[in-house]
Parts: structure tokens; sequence; C-alpha cells
DNA sequence: ATCCCGAGGG
DNA sequence: CCCTCTGGAT
């Protein structure tokens, strides 16, 4: 996609829903770094659901550490994958308080070797707390990156490096999100509705049928 | 490649 | 009822 269109696509994106509703409301490194890590394969409504209950059990990493997984659990039951999550985010408080003075730290090898969180998420707050370039890419900003012909790359570390390239910088803020939304709520992965699609002009698919 | 695991939608 | 879902670890 030439830089022109790339523009256009994002200034379509931002005219639509400049602050994104779905968007992670929190401001505390700590409960967005838990936000996001329980937010894996879940829906936005459920860890929307979910979270008041967990913080004002646990607002901080020792508190949460001291709850455990046996007291997280029934506070995250709602979410999928509640088990794996819980025991995740009991180790996390816990390795924030041992390694990190009991703060989120601001560095990707450091978040990745938390329990739990990935690449994705590790982008995800890097982006969110400090306002760093990363574009995270989740399967949404994945497969729409590779359809529109914006980002394309077999891997999703190439996808994220592509879009760090790409996107204009008064956008990064926001970029992930209007993705997500795109390709959650238009372009799916199975039938993709180029009809309704905002960008369907810039668009390298053009109602192909893979990717 | 497979598991985790409930919620929500078709 | 059957399928998918804003990953990560094994």
């Amino acid at each position: 996609m030439k830089p022109g269109a790339v523009h256009e696509f994002f200034r379509r994106l931002a005219a639509r829903e400049p602050q994104p509703k779905t968007e992670l409301v929190f401001r505390d490194p700590f409960t967005l770094l838990v936000a996001v890590v329980l937010s894996a394969q879940a829906t936005d409504a459920s860890v929307n659901r979910a979270t008041p209950a967990l913080f004002k059990a646990a607002p901080t990493p020792r508190k949460m550490a001291a709850l455990g997984p046996e007291g997280i659990e029934p506070l995250i039951k709602t979410i999928g994958l509640y088990r794996t999550k819980a025991k995740n985010v009991a180790k996390l408080a816990q390795a924030l308080l041992d390694n990190h003075g009991g703060e989120v730290p601001h560095d990707r090898d450091a978040l990745q070797a938390l329990q739990g969180v990935g690449r994705k998420t590790a982008s995800v707050v890097l982006n969110a707390v400090w306002g760093d370039p990363e574009i995270a890419v989740d399967t949404h900003v994945f497969r729409v990156g590779n359809r529109t012909g914006l980002a394309k790359g077999k891997t999703p570390e190439e996808v994220e490096r592509k879009l760090g390239k790409v996107v204009p910088a008064e956008w990064k803020r926001h970029a992930h999100h209007w993705l997500i939304l795109l390709g959650r709520y238009t372009c799916l992965a199975r039938k993709p509705k180029c009809p309704e699609c905002p960008v369907a002009d810039l668009c390298a698919f053009k109602g192909k049928t893979t990717v």
C-alpha cells in the first residue's frame, strides 16, 4: 500500500471512532497489565465485568500475590481459562515483587519473562502505559494487515515491525485497537463484509477467499 | 499441534 | 446446538 493510501486508511478509522469505547480504561500500569493478561481469548465484556471485583480485592502486586491462585480464581470465574489465568496472575504479581520492586518494568524482555505475558500482551502494555510505538499484533491485526496489504508478513513479528514503520506517529496510540475493531466487526475471518468496509477501496483483498 | 474454559452469537 | 473468541505455554 502506498504511503498516501496508508495515511488515508488510518484517517478514516480515526474519524469513525477517535476514542474507541472498548479500549481498556485502566491507567495504573499494574491493573492494566493484569487486565491485558486476562483478556487473552476472552471478550471485552467478560474482562470488564470481572475486573472491578478483582481489583477491589487486590489493587496492588502485594495484595494480588497474597491472594494467590485460590483467592483469585473465584473472582474471575466468568472469564474463560480462569484456572490458568489465576495461576499466571498470582505468579506474575509475585515476580513483580521479587524482581522489579513491585513496579511494572518498562522493558520488553522483562515483561515477556512474566508468567502469561507474550509478545502481544507486552506490546499492548508498552504502548498503553508509556506511549511506545509498538503496535500489538493479535489474530485480527495479523489478518487485517495481510489482507489489506497494509503490512504483510509471515510472522506476527514481521507484521508488527512493518506496522511500526508505516503507521503515522500521531495515530500509534489507537492503531492497534482500530485494526482490531475493523477485524472483529467488518473484516471477518470467514466472510469479510467488504461492501460495508470504510477502507475497501484502499484494500488489496478485493473479495478473495484466503488469509 | 494441543490444551485451557466460559460467554455469547448464529 | 455448535462455533468462535483481542494468547500463551507446553
